[in-house]
RNA sequence: GGGCGGUUAGCUCAGCCGGUCAGAGCGUCUGCCUUACAAGCAGAAGGUCAUCCGUUCGAUCCGGAUACCGCCCACCA
């Protein structure tokens, strides 16, 4: 009776049936008591506001393969999952939402989203913070199941019974005890400096979050005249309206033009203002005049020079970047039109020297790519400097590896010119800051607890920070957190820190640096003991995949239409670390073909099963349970085949198993994911299946004679089992699927929680190997004689000549395999070399192949062709010769 | 301005410690529906490993320079 098993192998009903069932018998819970060391790592949360895309399948794909293998390996591995409530973009969203709810007549679009999100922005205002987020956490609960599901589809071994949330309760009692420790020593404090300020978020930004673009601007030189009218200073400027909040003009010390003006004054033209020339090292003689309007209020450098020098800060432009009454004439102006009519005024006044097209990189909102205006502002920040210094020792000293070496060197760099980070934001959801302010002494209170009163003037007039923290600063704490740090659990003493952190470079400073800080600070431990950064996932063209490009592949679709197995695979063997991954349905597809050999292996091996007789079947399923320690099987009986030529390939295959295996072991621990998909790749179709099971097909059809299992039988089994635990790692389903058919299986444990490596370095047999090589080296030139004879259609003799008498030995045992892989009618052996005429095929060095055949074969064409092998080995000898001449090589 | 990476077959890319590495997939060409797989099988063509200069007995690989391409950081008005 056959077996049914399609043809073609179909993903769809397969994975999302196991995909299922993994999650429903919580398969990737940690045991609670195991004896194996424990592997831990904490996904990086994606943010709500998203369904996941490629960058995040391949991230899931590589910690997924990586957990998959540790698991197989022994370790008790715990994934833990969880998502980022993404305090801006989740807030933007929202926002949107009811804009658009309030007017839905819009028609979709740019320009669309640009009027919901400030109609979004004004309703959420006349709501109110207590309903708007409501709003929000109806967002969360309808969206934040996305993600989950497109996890559970990807087949991602999390522990969803430990997944979190960045604003769970527990979450946030960790946030606030981060916040109060840091405050009362001294590591967070709260200034007025100048801010990255994004006039339609509302809010202030840090540096990170501030997208530099490259604009072609232009350089305006305006004269300043001196206070007593006795000439002129001309200043350059890219941002002339500013020019209202000067407070001084600055030259270098060592400027011999401008010597003489040091400590005299101007005249700040269209208001009449009485400014300082001041000498400051900051300003760059070459640089256009090489004298500097000084703006303390709306320039980062303006800002330190005026502090250095005592200076005034004018506030001319305000949170919604229009001009303030300190602007004179110009105030209630929108910063650009403010622009054009100082630049107007100046020209009407004689005042603008000249104007230089000039290249600047302008500052933009990550999330809406408004132009950021620096404005001083009160604001919380925190002190990076010493959290920096143990950062870059842990990784210095080793305690964290991080790699590739690219992003080590970024870390390096980035921690090396850190600046202070502003971690107050003018948003409502997120984690509240724990301050409050006392109206009647002006204290400030950081405190676990809602304070009832002052503690200084025991006044009950309080007013409680109507802020939240940056995201990141949460963020920062989840490799602990998540494991449920400040309290000392149990999960925290098995499992932090981490053993592994696998995250894009694009959030390497973002987050990786600051949990790295965060992590030494608070728990006096590195938060993860290694760090891989892994690339971007770009389009076939290399572009970046953006939603305005049009170019973005939604996995979910890519995954429905090739299998999860397919893109998976694909994802992992282009991911060589370092580089971006180009990313095309064509390279799925051809791994889809590989999913299908893999089908197909499987079917003809559990077709042929299903020919031997029931009582071989039995006796096979229980030499395989238990699965024994592996290694070939030793005795293979006799069924009319040749003894030596079964025995061979057995035993090389089991020995290129173990080699493969000591491959991928190698290069997982290394995160070199492209090398172990390719030895898998190459083994299974191109040995296992190209050789091996095309060598045994003879072998494994015969029936078994005895109730008893052949060996024959129990070696495919063996290998074809633990090709599938190789595997199983990178194309998790089509590997659960297959184990499961196979006898000996019918347990129910998944091909996920057994061994990854079931053979052992035992099987290694370099005598096996070799003796193999030389058989496939004769096959194939056989092949080759064959095809470049144009004989394909005919089954010529042939005729092996060699002067090695254990290869010819060899030959003659594995006649029949010979025969039959090279299209072969009878093979005659010789000792010796044959004669040096045309038709003699050399394979290796001491064997001659012939053919005998009744085609003609084109002379010419075959002349040619000799023509050039010739020169090749020619080349070749004279390069061996070259080196063997050489005394040092030698 | 600072830092980092890339340049290898028509295309997309591998190639860790310098000498059996000049490789894969896709594409192209030839022959096969061989009783697991045409999403397959057996073959073939195709490359001065960007350029120049060093180190070395020997360089795709190490060092330097150049030319393009790309990324990240950046308080140069």
């Amino acid at each position: 009776m056959e077996v049914e098993i399609p043809k073609v192998y179909s993903p769809e009903s397969i994975e999302t049936y196991w995909a299922r069932e993994w999650v429903e018998r919580k398969l990737y819970r940690p045991a609670d008591n195991a004896a194996g060391p424990s592997f831990c790592l904490v996904i990086p949360p994606p943010n709500i506001t998203g369904s996941l895309h490629m960058g995040h399948m391949l991230e899931h794909t590589e910690i997924d393969i990586f957990m998959r293998w540790r698991r197989m390996s022994g370790d008790n591995v715990l994934w833990v999952p969880g998502t980022d409530h993404a305090s801006i973009a989740t807030q933007m969203i929202v926002e949107r939402e009811i804009g658009r709810e309030a007017l839905p007549d819009l028609a979709p679009g740019p320009d669309a989203a640009r009027v919901w999100q400030r109609e979004g922005q004004r309703l959420r205002i006349e709501m109110g913070r207590e309903k708007f987020l409501e709003r929000c956490w109806q967002w969360k609960e309808a969206n934040g199941g996305t993600i989950r599901r497109q996890m559970e589809r990807l087949g991602a071994s999390v522990d969803w019974t430990r997944e979190r949330f960045t604003m769970d309760p527990s979450y946030g009692q960790a946030v606030i005890e981060t916040f109060v420790r840091l405050y009362e020593e001294g590591l967070i404090y709260r200034a007025q400096y100048i801010v990255n300020w994004c006039p339609r978020c509302m809010t202030a930004l840090s540096d990170l979050e501030v997208v530099h673009e490259e604009r072609q601007g232009k350089l305006w030189f305006i004269r300043y005249p001196l206070e007593d009218s006795s000439g002129f200073v001309t200043v350059a400027t890219t941002r002339p309206e500013t020019m209202l909040g000067d407070t001084a003009v600055a030259v270098n010390p060592t400027d011999a033009r401008y010597s003489n003006l040091i400590g005299r004054s101007v005249k700040l033209p269209l208001l009449d203002r009485v400014i300082p020339i001041v000498a400051d090292e900051f300003v760059d003689p070459a640089f256009g005049t090489g004298a500097v309007k000084v703006t303390p209020a709306h320039d980062p450098n303006d800002f330190a020079l005026a502090l250095r020098h005592n200076l005034p800060r004018i506030a001319v432009i305000d949170a919604k970047a229009q001009m303030t009454d300190a602007a004179g004439p110009y105030r209630g102006l929108d910063r650009y039109k403010a622009r054009d009519a100082v630049l107007h005024d100046l020209a009407d006044r004689g005042l603008l020297e000249k104007t230089l097209d000039h290249a600047l990189s302008i500052g933009t909102c990550q999330r809406c790519k408004t132009v950021v205006e620096p404005l001083v502002s009160l604001q919380w920040f925190m002190k990076m400097a010493p959290l920096a210094e143990p950062a870059l020792a842990a990784v210095k000293d080793g305690r964290i590896r991080i790699q590739p070496e690219s992003g080590l060197k970024k870390y390096v760099n980035w921690m090396e010119n850190i600046h202070d980070w502003c971690i107050s934001r003018q948003l409502w959801w997120g984690h509240r800051i724990p301050a409050w302010y006392c109206d009647a002494c002006n204290e400030v209170i950081v405190s676990r607890k809602d304070p009832a009163s002052c503690p200084k003037c025991q006044s009950h007039q309080l007013r409680a920070d109507q802020d939240v923290l940056d995201t990141w600063f949460s963020s920062a704490l989840w490799p602990f957190a998540t494991l449920g740090w400040p309290e000392p659990t149990q999960d925290l003493a098995r499992f932090y820190p981490n053993n592994l952190m696998i995250m894009g470079e694009d959030i390497l400073f973002f987050w990786g640096a600051r949990m790295i800080m965060m992590g030494l600070k608070l728990t006096e431990e590195v938060p993860f003991r290694a760090l891989y950064v892994h690339a971007l996932v770009r389009d076939a063209e290399r572009q970046k995949m953006s939603k305005t490009k049009g170019n973005v592949l939604n996995p979910l679709e890519v995954t429905a239409k090739y299998g999860t197995d397919a893109v998976r695979f694909a994802l992992a063997i282009s991911a060589a670390p370092g580089t971006d991954i180009a990313f095309s349905e064509d390279k799925v597809e051809s791994y889809r073909a590989f999913a299908n050999k893999i089908w197909n292996a499987g079917r003809f091996i559990l077709m042929n099963l299903d020919r031997q007789p029931a009582s071989a079947r039995k006796a096979l399923a229980m030499a395989l349970e238990p699965a024994p320690e592996l290694g070939f099987a030793g005795v293979v009986e006799n069924h009319g085949t040749n003894h030596a030529q079964a025995e061979l390939a057995h035993r090389w295959i089991f020995s290129r198993l173990a080699a493969v295996t000591a491959e991928m072991n190698e290069s997982l621990a290394d995160f070199r994911f492209h090398e172990a998909a390719y030895s898998i790749y190459h083994f299974f179709w191109h040995e296992l299946c190209d050789w091996y099971l095309e060598w045994v097909k003879p072998e494994i059809a015969q029936p078994a004679p005895e109730t008893r299992a052949s060996s024959a039988w129990i070696n495919l089994m063996l290998v074809f089992k633990s090709s599938l635990h190789l595997l199983h790692p990178f194309m998790p389903f089509i590997t659960e699927e297959l184990s499961r058919r196979l006898p000996g299986a019918e347990s129910s444990s998944s091909i996920s929680l057994s061994k990854f490596s079931l053979v052992g370095a035992r099987a290694e047999d370099s005598v096996s190997e070799k003796e193999f090589e030389e058989l496939r080296a004769l096959v194939v030139a056989a092949r080759n004689a064959k095809a470049e004879r144009g004989l394909q259609r005919e089954k010529p003799s042939a005729q092996v000549a060699s002067d090695d008498r254990r290869l010819l030995a060899l030959f003659r045992d594995c006649q029949e395999a010979i025969l039959r892989l090279a299209g072969l009618e009878a093979l005659n052996f010789t000792h010796g070399r044959l004669p040096s005429d045309a038709e003699r095929i050399a394979v290796g060095a001491s064997t001659d192949l012939r053919l005998f055949h009744e085609t003609k074969v084109d002379a010419e064409a075959e002349r040619a062709r000799l023509e050039k092998e010739k020169s090749k080995i020619e080349q070749s000898l004279a390069q061996a010769r070259r080196q063997l001449e050489n005394q040092e090589f030698v």
